[in-house]
DNA sequence: GTTGACTCCGAAACCGATTTCGGAAACTTT
DNA sequence: AAAGTTTCCGAAATCGGTTTCGGAGTCAAC
């Protein structure tokens, strides 16, 4: 532990104590005041507040933290390797997180780690310390460790994305499975017959309910399940570049591909024009999440935005919530996603919407 | 002010006392055998990790905090505003500056306002409150408001990004003035004699600083100055958008781009491909940052990055020196920037390459 | 004039650690 | 064996607030 930290001079700040004696009151008295307690009379409210102001007096979190028992703050945790795409989204989220909480004068505290499992640790010891009330975590998988470790711990979180025990945590998560339904009947409706859906792995819960959703929407269409190519990717621009070069292999027929988020679709876009194929002419690319580099994409992509500013209020008013004492239960919520339709989706070749493609299969 | 914090459930943590009654030693030899004090045995120092480990103690910083005086937290203030392409690069770094600071034992607190007017006041009571022992700031200007009020108030802090008070505070910043003129020699040396230089605009210190990079390039080239399009944008894809319309109509001469970021260099080249212009066939357009985006566009653009990691990373030890008592003047601290040549720069039609090539494919 | 209720404020304990200061053993030295 | 060191540990104060409890006034009521 490193101890050379020094005094830096300058006129120490005025403490409780100080104010005190300075409007001839006592500690408690002063305290209750600033803290418009009943009990204290309005004039000597008055009388302290125009002293601590003229003092320029700022209470010590750090004293108040001690004794209410709570450090007016939400951790984050997260892995150093955000970067690309997944930093962007993060970024938009996290501010979104932080004025949220700041709103509810909760701050955010971000702890970034190496591996996994500094991850649990970091929580455990935040929350040991008493750094943090409470936490917000994003990117859930399927079974999540850091889940069952701090339901285990009794420690309150709220997850961005629902997990295996979603039944007993609080979570805010977007509706995948009706989005999904509603890219791919889109898509259907400009006339595209045969699908590729690049799905995430199957450690991510949201992975089976986009599966549903696309699969759902098919049937409802009327379109063979044989007829969607299903691939499967890490979320990353590279895994969308593999999945746009097995389909031109593999799969030529395919003319709309469908991507679970905006990077593996850039990755597709990019690739395919590398390989010489046109975005939206030869095939048509959807992403997912909204990020703000999609609509500045080249072409602009079709993605499924949900609001990360909306996302971080929200999680700010659960994660609040949770540390107040509400039901974890109380707080599970699900949100929309807007289809946002931008040039990488077009009509198939000789698709005219009024024509009798509509209904008819091949 | 809320006090509806409930007490949720469950053992209480143990403190040092319940730690030291149930070794049998007094509070204040537990606490200097944990901190490892010379003037206690090691039998006992051993005794009491063991007892620590096995009671799950884990020290209250709260408390730690009270005494010692200091947070061992840093801040950050950001606006809400951060979105697209500047979150992008704003999460990289952020994440850099976690991990630096968490390797120091300090934690990073974010904290985010809607307006430039709350965000000095946030600076003063996070400070004044004791939650931070000092700050990150990004995105400074020439004349920096927030600078100046630090500086008044003998908050320690660190920019990124110098500003016109340079001399008084600590900063990192990129050699912007060497790596502009690289891009321009790496432009002239693919044949390009027709340029246009979008810089940022007069309120960012560097701004003059790009320019100056890129003049002393052309005299040294040769380059008479009227063949170089001097443009103003805002750093954000619009205004590289808006700068490609410009050429095109008033100067179709150009052949070279050089933006002061990349999300203008992004919207350059989207609005290019609008325009039915190839890059970098028609024309060649280079960057600045080096956002992991760039590297993902189509094209993948050619620019001047410098690693976030790392700028991260050394302003976690700079800041940390500050609040350590250093002196502002010693974190001064000036990185290079890599020219990162992907497909957005291309010899002009016709030319062939005689002379030698600066920087590094990728 | 005592009783009681009510208003307003202060003494002291408390949160959970660290630091100052001093003192009791044990161990050397003469 | 007395004096001087060294080693190791504890009592009490401290950081800057909050909370508990009670007490001194003022005023109306019996």
């Amino acid at each position: 532990m490193s101890d050379d930290v020094i005094d830096r001079g300058g006129a120490r700040r005025p403490t409780l104590s100080a104010l005190a004696e300075s409007v001839g009151l006592s500690k408690p008295t002063v305290s209750r005041a600033l803290n418009d307690y009943p009990d204290i009379s309005d004039s000597t409210k008055q009388r302290v507040r125009e002293a601590a102001a003229s003092l320029g007096y700022v209470g010590s979190s750090r004293a108040r933290q001690l004794t209410k028992g709570h450090a007016e703050a939400i951790g984050m945790v997260t892995l150093a390797d955000n970067i690309g795409l997944r930093a962007a989204y993060q970024s938009e989220f996290t501010n979104a997180l932080s004025l949220g909480l700041a709103q509810q004068n909760y701050d955010l505290l971000v702890h970034t780690v190496l591996t996994d499992a500094d991850e649990v640790e970091s929580y455990k010891r935040l929350y040991g310390e008493g750094k943090v009330d409470g936490f917000v975590i994003m990117r859930t998988r399927k079974n999540d460790t850091r889940v069952e470790a701090l339901l285990d711990a009794n420690i309150p979180f709220v997850t961005q994305g629902r997990t295996e025990l979603a039944h007993r945590h609080a979570w805010l998560d977007i509706d995948v499975e009706q989005c999904f339904a509603e890219v791919f009947e889109h898509l259907y409706n400009l006339g595209h017959r045969h699908f590729a859906f690049l799905n995430g792995g199957e450690d991510v819960y949201s992975t089976s309910l986009r599966h549903a959703g696309v699969v759902t929407a098919a049937l409802k269409c009327n379109v063979p399940l044989d007829h969607i190519c299903q691939l499967s990717g890490d979320f990353s621009a590279a895994s969308g570049r593999l999945a746009m070069r097995r389909l031109r292999d593999e799969n030529p027929q395919v003319t709309a591909l469908i991507c679970s988020n905006d990077a593996m679709a850039m990755g597709a876009v990019s690739q395919a024009n590398e390989l010489g194929l046109s975005v939206p002419n030869d095939i048509s690319v959807t992403g997912y999440d909204g990020v703000r580099l999609a609509e500045f994409y080249n072409p602009p992509i079709t993605t499924l935005a949900h609001s990360a500013a909306q996302c971080g209020q929200a999680l700010a008013s659960m994660v609040v919530g949770l540390v107040r004492g509400h039901a974890p239960t109380d707080h599970q919520v699900l949100l929309p996603a807007d289809l946002t339709i931008r040039s990488s989706t077009a009509p198939v070749a000789g698709f005219s919407p009024t024509g009798s493609f509509i209904g008819r299969y091949k």
